[in-house]
DNA sequence: CGGACTTCTGGACAGTCGTCAAGACTTTCT
DNA sequence: AGAAAGTCTTGACGACTGTCCAGAAGTCCG
């Protein structure tokens, strides 16, 4: 393979890459606002520049779309509270930084998450759906770590539960605030905000 | 007489509200079984002793027939744990008893669990989901509440959390231990038990 | 028994779904 | 230029969906 053709053959590589992101990013917009059980291909086709077929020229089959969706949604989600951890100084800023940054996150992407809490559930049902979302739900897990172990630097202080522990714990304040959120509670940023403030300095021992 | 409430006001009153019963528990059998997206109206009557018609002449739709079933699940599952609150002597006993329930809930009816997790979820999408959702998990967050409460009883220190935090702490840790138990992970029943052994008693004063 | 009522069946209807493939259009290569 | 490869549209397919309905079957009572 000379160099030339291995050029374009990575270039054509990047085009396909490029299209499966837009169908993707086309895609996102719809599975987000029907949700899984709803969200049809000629739906999602419709919500974009092409037609319906041309989804089975860039994906296998639905799974592989939708899986491909929302990993390209939580890889640049799994990054965005790592500037928190970077320019945080003080525990106590770290904690308001991360509380703040939460419900903002609810309130500014609170569709898109509905959509992964959905895809996540789905796993509970469907065997194909689980190894993929083990992995996402793994990397969230550590997206959460590096808060707390940072926040414990901070303090000074050691961390008394797991990883495990702590993800869940957040992840639950979490899906909480986004049901009330979603469904026009007008405090559930705030109570969200208060369960984090209140939650995250337990972690450590006191 | 083509409307179902016209029925229900009949004389046969009993008779009538037995057999919706009944064909809920089938419905519950095939819903925990699929889940709420792969769950036709077929399929349930196929699970039951009746044809899919007749599912029309005791329910107006298939929402109604779905809440209605998890609402029956959610009637007695609510009640489950008030038994440990009534017979725990020590807050260590109480402590061991709710989260081995919880281990237990997980591993026996993990998939009538993940049913409900898949019905509030679509609460976050279809709005007529979401008044029954949020009274169930109301009923939900009481119940978490009285063992918090009962928890600090015995221990003699006042909570520093709120019903809904308190409530969506272990709500997180049970969904996080499901995702895994279901998934074959050996360790997630044991991490369950740790991650609520540990949580319970930073809900309280040091 | 016979009629009135309730309960239940099974098929029909009008959609929607994922998938596929034939062909048209576009780009790239020789 | 024309051939080849890549890209996209369109229509079709069988299967499935919730809903409705005509009528069979069952139940009750005079």
């Amino acid at each position: 393979m000379t160099d030339v053709s291995d050029r374009i053959s990575r270039r054509q590589v990047d085009k396909f890459a490029e299209r499966r992101a837009q169908l993707a990013t086309s895609a996102l917009r719809t599975l987000s606002e029907l949700g899984y059980a709803r969200t049809s291909l000629r739906e999602i086709a419709q919500n974009s520049d092409f037609s319906h077929g041309v989804l089975h020229y860039y994906f296998r089959d639905k799974v592989e779309l939708i899986m491909f969706c929302v990993k390209l949604y939580k890889a640049e989600c799994v990054t965005r509270y790592d500037q928190i951890v970077a320019t945080a100084r003080t525990a106590d800023q770290l904690r308001v930084d991360f509380a703040q940054a939460l419900a903002t996150t609810c309130d500014e992407d609170g569709t898109m998450h509905r959509l992964w809490y959905d895809l996540r559930n789905q796993a509970l049902f469907e065997e194909s759906f689980r190894e993929d979302v083990l992995e996402i739900d793994q990397t969230l897990e550590l997206m959460i770590w590096r808060i707390v172990s940072t926040y414990a630097d901070l303090s000074g202080k050691p961390i008394t539960v797991s990883p495990a522990t702590a993800y869940a714990q957040f992840d639950g304040l979490f899906q909480q605030a986004l049901l009330r959120h979603l469904s026009g509670d007008p405090k559930a940023l705030d109570t969200l905000k208060d369960g984090v403030d209140k939650t995250l300095p337990k972690l450590l021992i006191p």
